[in-house]
DNA sequence: TTGTAAATCGTAATGATTATTAATTAGAAT
DNA sequence: ATTCTAATTAATAATCATTACGATTTACAA
């Protein structure tokens, strides 16, 4: 996802564009990894140092709701990054030493679909944690 | 995992016999699904009225470490359940109405190993979560 | 340019989890 | 059985992430 689609949809669904958004979006833009709301805040205090929390936290819903961007969980805390451009369905592996990502285009749900008759399934979560090549 | 070797286990690494720690594990063996710190105080006020947040925790994550129990993060906070007898490695269907688990003994990570050359997993998860045929 | 709903700021509230300290208790030693 | 000691707990309070709120500001359409 770049930054224009990104506009695109906002524009769509009638949000507005501000300063803050602009500002946010050009963080997810700049990096692969999955960031926190803190680390958000950290970079944007530099320019704006009355940034409200809540400015983020609400933003970053918006986005994920919008699918612009994607969420996870990692040791208790939301991570988000931008939603993936590849249309196909995909998962990731996560450098937790750099919080890189690489894409796997397994899909374990394939083999699993007809093996638990009578269970509907509604998500699945399937992510792989460890070191990428560059961090060992 | 059954209360006795619960004990068995905590014996063995030196942890007292507690009247606390007897009606947590009581509480987990009488279930199958994953549940919250906050169940487990609202059924534990009901007998000891001055039950406290920090003996819970404390002791979930001492059975956490030791084995007895397994956790999981659902929408932002931490469940528990019994740690599976099963010896061998799998996974978990999570009804998300009635909490209920059920395993899956499918595990992608079979698959993957030999894609990802140069990635050095160190974990993974995988869950899937929906309806049971109990709920829908 | 102006009106208005949306967005933000500043701050406070909430909710989950962890930490602290004094009092209590389990289990070993006497 | 009694005493001793380290482990455990109770009763807070502190911390951290997240959400909520009222007042102010701003984007953007008319």
């Amino acid at each position: 996802m770049n930054i224009n689609r990104a506009w695109e949809i906002l524009k769509k669904e009638g949000f507005k564009k501000t300063d803050k958004r602009e500002q946010i979006l050009d963080i997810f833009s700049q990096t692969t990894k999955y960031i926190t709301p803190r680390d958000i805040l950290d970079v944007m205090m530099a320019e704006h140092p009355g940034m409200s929390y809540d400015t983020i936290y609400r933003n970053l819903n918006t986005f994920v709701e919008l699918g612009i961007l994607e969420e996870t969980e990692l040791t208790g805390e939301k991570h988000f990054r931008m939603h993936c451009e590849t249309d196909h369905h995909h998962h990731h592996f996560i450098c937790t030493s750099c919080g890189n990502i690489k894409e796997i285009n397994i899909c374990p749900m394939e083999l699993l679909h007809n093996s638990i008759p009578g269970y509907q399934i509604e998500n699945h979560k399937f992510e792989i944690y460890g070191n990428c090549p560059q961090c060992h």
